[in-house]
DNA sequence: CTGTTAGCGCCTTCAC
DNA sequence: GTGAAGGCGCTAACAG
């Protein structure tokens, strides 16, 4: 039996409630029964029971966390973790506990994200990965709790929602492009449940029709996954024609296509240029180091968690945050002969 | 007011106690009344407090990950992620709680690991990234749950330890090094604060002096991260001798080598082999394609949580697993002439 | 300053 | 089958 507020309470002949005050560092008790009480409490490796605590506060002193989508897209080539990271400091620095959910027996359970919150009295939410197949969406905009979702837009009273400009990324990476001289540019995207991924082929194809240069055979389906980045090229490379540019909406992607171009005995950038997405540290040690779009995972996260305790403790309403990404120009990217 | 299980007792006019039961669907109920039960808590957006529960229980049904060394070595670099992410899903399998604590607020708050175990009321604890300078480890020997610890060896009656025996990987690079008629071998290390990072080094010190091939201006060290890699090259090809070959620790630091190789001019294999360590899935796409080590985080994730849960439900006694990496040979090596 | 009382929301005896 | 009572460990409110 784990020693509890009346035990010191017993040895001490006060009350509980004495104790707990003490415990507490509460003012209306005098410093010397301060030090006796916490004394006893060292002697008999007393510990204070938080779940105790927490019920009659009433205060649950944690976040959920829901770290999704990893399913289909894992560890190293999943951008969550980026997040995950800075919230997980952010979170613990404010003394908030930090409960994640994840998909497997959560979702399985067939347990509403909605109730999860509810049952573990979370006083705030932040999703990471949350996929537009995901069925438990439209519930979510009902939720009680303070809520933050990154890279997808649901909308809420109590939603706020924190991401990137894919579009202005995209444009970027394109005017960097066509300025280069550039026409025949490929792209290569990722899976179409994931927000921020349609949004990127969206731009591209928005801009690339309104010039008259979007071709269907030029655009292939990655996964995120360095292997799908890999394949899709082999498809691109060994079509009819061949770009002179590849578009990979993330980092990992353009890594894959690395190597197919480079198997296919062509070089980059002199035969054929290639962009990123991501801006991961590993682009710049590449070889030739890849020119990218960086996102600030970093500071996003941490504009998560800002965003969720102004909810939380302010009382302040939801809000979207929109990042703008930044193109890096490294070595991938060359001019165009024509 | 969230409802609570009076709040359904006083609409069915039935007792509080007989609704908790319903709700926990115990054989003593009858069939009809359990469905009134549960359509009126569904009428009412009922959802238990599984804080209470938990209080009442005494069972919190939750595991602790500690997630330390971040500050050091972050994101992209941090193999501790491999492991997260699988524990994540296994314990949420388990149909457990989650709750992770990171170092920031909970170390600097000076709590002691064990404290915030006890205080959390946690069932069991896994430790990942743990550094051989933290100070808490000596307590750690005395903590009442149990306890999986990572990549390093704490004893202790209730610690289970879970690792990689990297003797054997180092020596699996030299074989492979020495077969290829390497001699003259650099080594980059990790940070001495992680154990893993020491094991290293000492297998290849203690090979290479005992064929009287160790030399100290051979060996750097990093700090696993992509930039440590790239400069601690930088310095070896500086020197006054240049290795036929060179180990880095992490695959990370490989590839910052990789970089430093080239811009010197040199050509892997050609001119100097290249070995890493972790069997990162991007090292097969590099060109050339890292030669290293594979360590399967995944399984040593898994069998931790096994471990883990045979401790906590089986009362088992702890263990120590060593797990065996494994060469991957790719083409960052070659056969040397001489 | 400290003690008494009551209760957080739930669950488990023990009656009936 | 169901109800009543009591308590998990802690804290807040009110006395004194």
């Amino acid at each position: 039996m784990k020693p509890s507020i009346k035990e010191i309470a017993k040895r001490l002949n006060i009350a509980p409630s004495t104790v707990s005050r003490a415990l507490n560092d509460k003012h209306d008790i005098s410093q010397s029964l301060k030090e006796k009480v916490n004394t006893v409490a060292k002697e008999i490796g007393y510990k204070k029971n938080s779940i105790a605590a927490r019920l009659v506060n009433k205060k649950s002193n944690t976040i959920g966390v829901f770290f999704l989508s990893r399913e289909h897209i894992n560890n190293e080539e999943n951008t969550g973790f980026k997040y995950v990271e800075v919230i997980l400091d952010k979170i613990k620095a404010k003394n908030y506990d930090l409960i994640i959910f994840s998909v497997d027996s959560d979702l399985k359970d067939k347990k509403k994200y909605i109730d999860i919150c509810s049952e573990r009295q979370v006083e705030g939410a932040i999703f990471i990965g949350l996929e537009d197949t995901d069925e438990n969406t439209e519930l979510l905009r009902n939720i009680e709790v303070p809520t933050v979702i990154l890279e997808k837009r649901v909308s809420g009273k109590n939603i706020s929602y924190v991401g990137s400009d894919n579009e202005y990324g995209i444009n970027a990476i394109l005017d960097h492009l066509f300025q280069l001289g550039h026409k025949d540019i490929a792209f290569i995207k990722g899976p179409d449940f994931i927000e921020c991924s349609k949004d990127r082929f969206n731009a591209f194809y928005k801009r690339m029709n309104s010039l008259n240069l979007y071709r269907e055979d030029f655009v292939k389906t990655g996964n995120f996954r360095l292997k799908s980045g890999y394949s899709a090229t082999q498809e691109l490379l060994n079509g009819k024609d061949i770009p002179t540019a590849i578009v990979a909406s993330s980092d990992l992607m353009a890594i894959g296509a690395m190597k197919a171009i480079e198997e296919k005995g062509l070089k980059i950038p002199d035969d054929i240029s290639l962009v990123g997405y991501d801006g991961f540290e590993i682009g710049a040690f590449l070889s030739p180091a890849l020119t990218t779009v960086y996102q600030d995972f970093q500071t996003m996260g941490i504009k998560a968690v800002d965003t969720l305790f102004s909810m939380i403790e302010n009382n302040e309403e939801s809000v979207n945050l929109v990042f703008k990404p930044k193109l890096i120009e490294r070595k991938s990217t060359k001019k165009i002969f024509s």
